[in-house]
DNA sequence: TTGTATGCGTTATCAT
DNA sequence: ATGATAACGCATACAA
């Protein structure tokens, strides 16, 4: 094992302070080149790392960032996740990862143990069963920016970075409206999130919009499972009037859905057309392509950290407080396309 | 902003020195327990946190480890870094991800950062581009330990957690060939990596021990994308000897493969059987579901990180070498069950 | 332009 | 059982 070079092992070879050794290695203005030169090229040779731990307690900046989602092995965290460390990377940053498995308590930890791993910033989308919201309270009062993308909490001072899923909601069902669906069914998630909440808000504004009144019973609470989909569906054709259109909130409810759909012999889109939404990557690959909701993940992790680098470049006490809304892409496949 | 809490802040406030309130909060067996309640209170009443920082400077250890993989949106890598996160978080390790990009550049790079940003240990799947081995070396060279998964390179010293693919290629074929199939074509990855090679190598097995012979243009090579076997499909059907069976390294390929066979109006699997790799997660959801080969990525990161923590916890010059080696899972569907 | 000295927050060594 | 002090590696205020 070769020993840890550091700056001192450094000064001794050359024989200049430890002082100018890094200033002469961080560039500093007032070193002149040519000792600027020396001090690189024995660097060089000697292999000598920064230690950037060093650095960080020193400077109060770890140049870590932390991101919190419910599992990171899902198709759209994982590509947003992608999209902060690609973003990030440039500029210095480290991604460390925490899954909370959709656990509130999970959560509460992670924030704690990064915020004592002194994480400059904190990236997160919160779980199911998060209710409350001391445990970002204490991230913000210990001063380190938290930015939430697509499942937020409203939190004073804390930026966010989601699509419009109110928009989403809409368009996906005045969508189904205009393929001639009137009696669109719903599998909503858990309304303990916001962006449920907003999907089925825009599920409700389409219909109201267009003149349409939506059977309540129509509204099925699901729980992004295929079987859940699948129980929907027979849940919701026993009922004396069927619908037409299964807008889901998920794209593996409404997999789940045109499975039991396609087993009762119902036609799709003919008879029914279905939605799904997210985007997963199996929904354009099915033998019946289906249509589904665009989060654009990647974008919304790249955008995410541009939101963490604005804030952290501003002045210590501006508290700016950035919401940023991205604009969902209707994918329509042949599921729901009845041209 | 609340100022950060030290242990100089505490021991201040109940008049006493730092050392012992380090202690205290260490559960040091040499201090009273009386001292230590004391301590306790004064640190939550204050709300400390214990600067991990400053921990790991002086201690050496980070308590942080790298992953790098070349995309961490792919299901197979942010599976297995799940399983890592998961192993290694009640021992107080964080995880870091960093991606390549499938590009040799890059991963020497975040070799590099991750070197100075002093991890304790680096979990890597190498780039398709990566051909030798110098940067591994450079890790070795510092005494952090390296555990290769899924794709690896030969370099003494370290460990390594991958499944049998020459078993599982042998398998996969084997099944063809019990299935009827005689000829049996092959989509096969870069064979710059291991992996693939040994997928090759268990499809050649097979039929050795079948006493089949293999025409050598049934091989081909592929990418990994869909278009990528839709076009070894067509190139393949040109020929006059046509395949009744496709073994792909990829599930996409494989989806490919059978999206230009239907197109061409060829029965699957009655005519052609079909088995891909990976188990992502559109094989099993397809009208058509794809039999493909399980690689278990979440129990792979998981005895990765076992992997990790016995060699870290070993004596320091101690130099295991452990090759873990997981048994591939058959997942038998559809496109390849005659029956 | 360069050197000296100090501190970031801990922990470990040596005293007491 | 507890306290004083040094050290981890770096960056910077102050001196020169």
């Amino acid at each position: 094992m070769k020993e840890k070079v550091t700056i001192y092992d450094i000064s001794r070879k050359i024989k200049m302070s430890a002082a100018t050794v890094s200033r002469a290695l961080n560039d500093h203005p007032k070193i002149s080149q040519k000792t600027k030169e020396i001090v690189r090229k024995a660097a060089r040779e000697m292999n000598y790392k920064q230690n950037r731990l060093a650095q960080a307690l020193k400077s109060g900046q770890s140049k870590n960032v932390g991101v919190i989602v419910p599992y990171i092995n899902r198709s759209f965290f994982s590509s947003v996740i992608r999209g902060i460390e690609e973003e990030l990377k440039p500029n210095g940053y480290h991604v460390i990862i925490c899954q909370t498995h959709e656990n509130y308590e999970n959560e509460v930890e992670q924030i704690d143990t990064l915020l004592n791993t002194q994480i400059d910033g904190i990236f997160m989308s919160i779980s199911k069963t998060t209710k409350d919201t001391e445990h970002i309270r204490k991230a913000l009062d210990e001063n380190v920016p938290l930015v939430f993308f697509d499942r937020k909490k409203e939190v004073p001072g804390v930026s966010s970075v989601v699509i419009d899923d109110y928009k989403a909601g809409f368009l996906a069902t005045e969508h189904l409206i205009e393929q001639g669906c009137k009696r669109i069914a719903h599998l909503s998630g858990d309304l303990n999130l916001d962006i449920y909440c907003e999907r089925y808000n825009g599920y409700v504004a389409a219909h109201k919009k267009h003149g349409l009144k939506i059977n309540p019973k129509f509204v099925v609470k699901i729980n992004s499972k295929i079987e859940s989909g699948i129980s929907a569906v027979k849940k919701l054709w026993k009922m004396d009037e069927k619908p037409d259109a299964v807008f889901s909130a998920s794209d593996y409810t409404a997999l789940g859905a045109i499975q039991q759909l396609k087993k009762m012999g119902v036609k799709i889109p003919e008879e029914v057309c279905v939605m799904g939404f997210s985007n997963e990557i199996f929904t354009k690959y099915m033998e019946l392509p289906i249509s589904s909701v665009d989060q654009t993940p990647v974008t919304m992790g790249k955008i995410a950290a541009q939101v963490f680098l604005e804030k952290i470049s501003g002045s210590e006490n501006l508290k700016i407080e950035k919401k940023v809304v991205l604009t969902p892409k209707l994918q329509l496949r042949d599921s729901s396309l009845r041209s």
